[in-house]
DNA sequence: TGTACATCAGTGAACGCGCGTTCACTGATGTAC
DNA sequence: TGTACATCAGTGAACGCGCGTTCACTGATGTAC
């Protein structure tokens, strides 16, 4: 059956918002085409009407998990009072609500150590995603020049990507939750002087 | 043919070394039985003489793995001078070669995202691996409390790992450097004061 | 307005490949007598 | 010391499954006339 060019957009914004929570909840090689279109009631043939490869369709999930979490992050802003961001932005990052759903959180968190062995092309890609998601983040950061206070956004974020990692990987609740409280403190500390 | 029990240990040894290597460099999924068995010179077939799967694999290859890292961090402790222990092992971690090396480095930062993923019961062992390899570097972290100074060890080798990380996924060589020297005083004048 | 044809999102079978695991077999060496 | 048998690390074919991608086909709607 023939469809307009609105519902083509739909269909493929639902894969790729999938596509997205997947990526993030269970890595690259977690995603499977077939069953991904089978979560949407479609067949795994119509697919490459929207996408290229998987590939591409991996390097689009991950600036659209980029997208999304700087919205959240942007609400928890507005949400705070002035002169606080970065501490709205460090208690959500390091909340047990993002530390429990991956699927839903950072790319950066959830593809930590994958990114660095994926293929140079779309690495290349994703760095280029993770530096927009950064860029308007670097402002509230402390440092004399714009290039120390760069530096300090991505010790800070891979940090708390290392820290959040580090607490889904343990075994218990309680464990968990120090973790998360302990890594915030230092942040906070470290950060927000 | 029959070997003595030395060559079946020497053998079991070779195995997981090469794994070793490569769940580090590549992730679990990158671990191929039948490649890894070749790459001995062995055949896919003999592997289940020594492992019962590849999970227990995976277990024993990560363990390996921490106490690789932990000689290597012992090495740099003795040449530097006492009392510069931490900022000794922080440099390592965030040298160049370690950055370049995946495959012969830190389990964590080589699956910080991963094991996170892998099964309760798999993450059980990796968590106890982890924290046996952590113990004896406690000693050199800041804290009033052995707690605080578990805290401060679990947030600084979480943080390095999420630093390196990084580093290891930045395109160019600049950026990655400049990551790592970042990250290297950021660590040394947050734990070394 | 009506008709003939073109378009194209979506279908589902098929291809080709990789992988973890099993299993019957081999044959050099260990062991029991 | 010599002989018959047991052991078991290693071999390689086979099984069963999952997966990315291709392709001929469908059929409702758009478009040209």
């Amino acid at each position: 059956m023939r469809y307009t060019a609105e519902h083509k957009k739909k269909t493929r914004d639902r894969i790729l918002r999938a596509a997205s929570r997947q990526v993030r909840g269970r890595g690259e090689k977690g995603v499977a085409i077939a069953e991904l279109m089978a979560e949407l009631d479609l067949t795994h043939g119509g697919f490459y009407r929207h996408f290229a490869s998987k590939q591409q369709l991996l390097v689009e999930a991950v600036a659209k998990g980029f997208e999304e979490v700087a919205a959240k992050q942007a609400r928890a802003v507005a949400k705070g009072q002035p002169g606080g961001e970065l501490r709205s932005i460090i208690e959500l990052y390091l909340s047990p609500e993002h530390c429990a759903n991956p699927a839903d959180g950072c790319p950066l968190a959830a593809l930590t150590s994958e990114i660095a062995r994926y293929p140079q092309s779309l690495r290349v890609k994703i760095d280029r995603a993770m530096r927009e998601h950064l860029k308007p983040l670097v402002r509230f950061l402390p440092g004399e020049t714009e290039a120390e206070r760069e530096h300090n956004c991505l010790i800070l974020f891979s940090g708390m990507a290392g820290a959040l990692n580090m607490a889904r990987s343990m075994a218990d609740r309680e464990r968990r939750q120090a973790m998360l409280e302990a890594a915030k403190d230092f942040y906070i500390k470290a950060f927000c002087a």
